[in-house]
DNA sequence: TACAAGTAAGTTTTT
DNA sequence: CTTACTTGTA
């Protein structure tokens, strides 16, 4: 028997929903696009449509949830696990990278693929390409070839928009037209080096699921069986290969509810396109539309700001946000001497709020690139504000993490050549020649520690070290839990990196100490390694780790890591031409994603949104030049964004 | 020939 | 604070 979903249901939703927000919500079979404001409720409304789903009798395993970010998807379920209980739980909810992983470790086989395969991040591709650069002999040549991240970035992007690399090359990079062949050789020798090694990329999870599902028909259809109910949030940031995979994943039922806001696609640095969003009718014939156009954010005034900015677009978008919190508060820009002054008027402002009884947890500073708040941290640190910073770069990027990984991902997978050379060329006597030469031969073996030990005997000088290398693992062989392996890893490591590091390796140790933490929660190595390569921790590096996360604190982030959340106050820093838009967004297209990016982040506010710049800004190359305010913010009338100058004894 | 150490320069956003 | 290139050394 299943549970009705008759007109209890409707009325029971009816009185916590808006109209356009129950319907989405009561909608059942058939494509469905939701098109949803910032700040209009669509994680409410995929939470409800979620639990209503699951109370109609779907049951919750044949819903899959994508979301861009696990997290996102985890705090979903967990909500509509308090509408309907622990039935919930049940529910496919991650990311496209994170869904195409598990697949593909169950299903690859009919592919060739290993399910042990390693997943190699955007440095670690780097790496590969640049090993094979050079192994062509492009490195050295009178002619300027590519250097590996140009490379690793035009061969993804022409993957992510499903292009030839030759129409990626025309479009983007014009001037490197004449070198194609060489481009395309190194991306055709990549691609070879990642088959015969069991490595995968983040493009390469996406594409071999769609390979998968297009060329294994019977998968397809267990797949879409599987996943009866798909619904796909942040869709404007979908690229054409995401597009392909719901298309294909719904062949057998349609069943797609996809959500997004055009206004809101920021992510074209990755392949995404908000066409796809305008597209997602065509793809799905007899798609049924809803707008979610009221905001239950911000008020009015910032609202009215953030309709200024994108009206200024030159595509012209179908909403004006509205809001029923009138009232007399709007955002202020404020125009400091330089940049110590604005990081001195964001943490005075902090402390004047705390005093007033705002939480810290409530206060945002957002930015659009991550060194921007540099300042402003040590400001911070200064007053004793405690802060968390997202976004930028990453302590799982750091080099003795990576470190430590790499020989975690040679005893999952001794394939991987790429970690090899990492552990390897850790080794005192060993450069880049050594170490290649040796991974030819310990990548094939099915004992890679015997070879070593080999080596070891023959080596001159460093034979312990290959030793040890050699007995780490051959014990890590021994099945233990992941925390175990990485105390080995540690106790092999650590003297190493003391000796590469011997001034600031206390700092690195308490880095790796975190990481066990964090291994601790894990019960394999293989999930463990998957998710430190596609959902690792967000949290920046830097001592802020330290503080405890229970306490309040103001959150530092960049606009692109602060989507889809929200604060009661937000300053934007920065907002002057050259860092926001950023000095490389100079072609139209660009800049009409930066000022979209101005928009995501003034939305982001509840009630007090604060801008800033400097009037003075060091520029390397020129000295001290004049800050102007960013064009997007130019010629706003008053009633829109009052101005303040900071005067001299702030 | 290959490695190591030292110097110069450059940094968007992220799965 | 990293990476890329140059110069020195075994």
């Amino acid at each position: 028997m299943r549970p009705s979903s008759g007109p209890s249901a409707r009325s029971k939703y009816a009185e916590l929903l808006n109209p356009a927000q129950l319907a989405a919500v009561m909608h059942r079979d058939g494509p469905l696009l939701v098109v949803a404001g910032a700040g209009s409720g669509k994680t409410r409304t995929l939470i409800y449509r979620l639990a209503h789903l699951i109370e109609s009798g779907v049951p919750a395993g044949a819903i899959l949830l994508l979301t861009f970010t696990r997290r996102a998807a985890q705090e979903m379920v967990r909500r509509a696990e308090l509408l309907v209980g622990q039935g919930a739980r049940a529910v496919a909810g991650g990311t496209f990278h994170s869904f195409a992983n598990l697949t593909l470790r169950r299903h690859g086989t009919v592919l060739g693929l290993n399910s042990n395969f390693t997943i190699l991040d955007r440095a670690d591709m780097e790496d590969v390409i640049n090993l094979l650069r050079s192994r062509m002999g492009l490195a050295a040549r009178e002619r300027r070839f590519p250097k590996k991240n140009a490379l690793a970035e035009i061969i993804s992007m022409a993957r992510n928009k499903a292009r030839e690399l030759r129409e990626e090359i025309e479009a983007d990079y014009p001037f490197l037209i004449d070198q194609l062949d060489e481009i395309a050789a190194v991306a055709q020798a990549y691609d070879r080096y990642k088959r015969e090694r069991g490595l995968l990329d983040y493009d390469d999870l996406l594409y071999r699921l769609a390979e998968l599902l297009e060329h294994h028909p019977e998968r397809q259809q267990q797949l879409s069986r599987a996943c009866r109910y798909i619904m796909v949030d942040e869709y404007q940031d979908t690229n054409p290969i995401q597009a392909r995979l719901v298309r294909l994943l719904a062949a057998s039922h349609d069943n797609v509810m996809a959500v997004g806001d055009d206004a809101q696609s920021i992510y074209s640095f990755r392949g995404a396109d908000f066409r796809n969003i305008m597209d997602f009718p065509k793809l799905f014939p007899g798609t049924r539309i809803i707008k979610l156009e009221e905001n239950y954010r911000s008020l009015q005034g910032i609202l009215n700001l953030a309709n200024e900015l994108i009206a200024g677009a030159s595509e012209k978008y179908t909403k004006a946000l509205y809001s029923r919190r009138t009232g007399e508060l709007r955002p202020l820009l404020v125009r400091a001497e330089d940049e110590h002054l604005q990081s001195r008027f964001v943490a005075q402002r902090i402390l004047e709020l705390r005093e007033q009884g705002v939480s810290l947890d409530q206060i945002a500073v957002l930015f659009r690139s991550s060194f921007h708040s540099f300042d402003l941290e040590l400001e911070l640190a200064r007053l004793d504000i405690p802060f968390i910073k997202r976004g930028g770069f990453k302590f799982i990027e750091t080099a003795h993490i990576k470190d430590a990984l790499a020989h975690l991902r040679v005893a999952a997978n001794p394939a991987d050549a790429a970690s090899w050379l990492r552990v390897l060329l850790l080794l005192k006597g060993v450069g880049p020649r050594t170490a290649e030469a040796m991974v030819d031969r310990v990548t094939g073996a099915t004992q890679p520690e015997a070879i070593l030990m080999e080596q070891a005997a023959r080596a001159r000088s460093n034979g312990a070290a290959l030793r040890a290398l050699s007995e780490l693992l051959g014990s890590l062989r021994a099945p233990a839990t992941p925390l175990a392996q990485l105390a080995l890893v540690l106790e092999y490591y650590l003297p190493l990196m003391r000796d590469a590091h011997p001034d600031d390796y206390p700092k690195r140790e308490r880095d790796l100490e975190h990481f066990s933490a964090i291994a601790q929660r894990y019960r394999s190595l293989q999930s463990l390694l998957s998710d430190m390569a596609l959902e690792p921790p967000s949290d920046s590096i830097g001592d802020v780790l330290a503080t405890d996360a229970n306490d309040e604190h103001v959150t530092l982030s960049t606009i692109h890591s602060a989507k889809g959340l929200e604060w009661q106050v937000v300053f934007i820093i920065w907002a002057a031409e050259g860092r926001f838009p950023a000095l490389r967004s100079n072609d139209a297209q660009a800049l009409e994603e930066e000022r979209r990016l101005m928009y995501v982040a003034g939305t982001r506010a509840r009630d007090e949104l604060y801008i800033s710049y400097p009037v003075q800004m060091f520029d390397r190359t020129q000295g001290f030049v004049m800050g102007t305010v960013s064009r997007f913010l130019q010629d706003l009338k008053p009633e829109i964004l009052p101005v303040a100058r900071l005067e001299e004894e702030f």
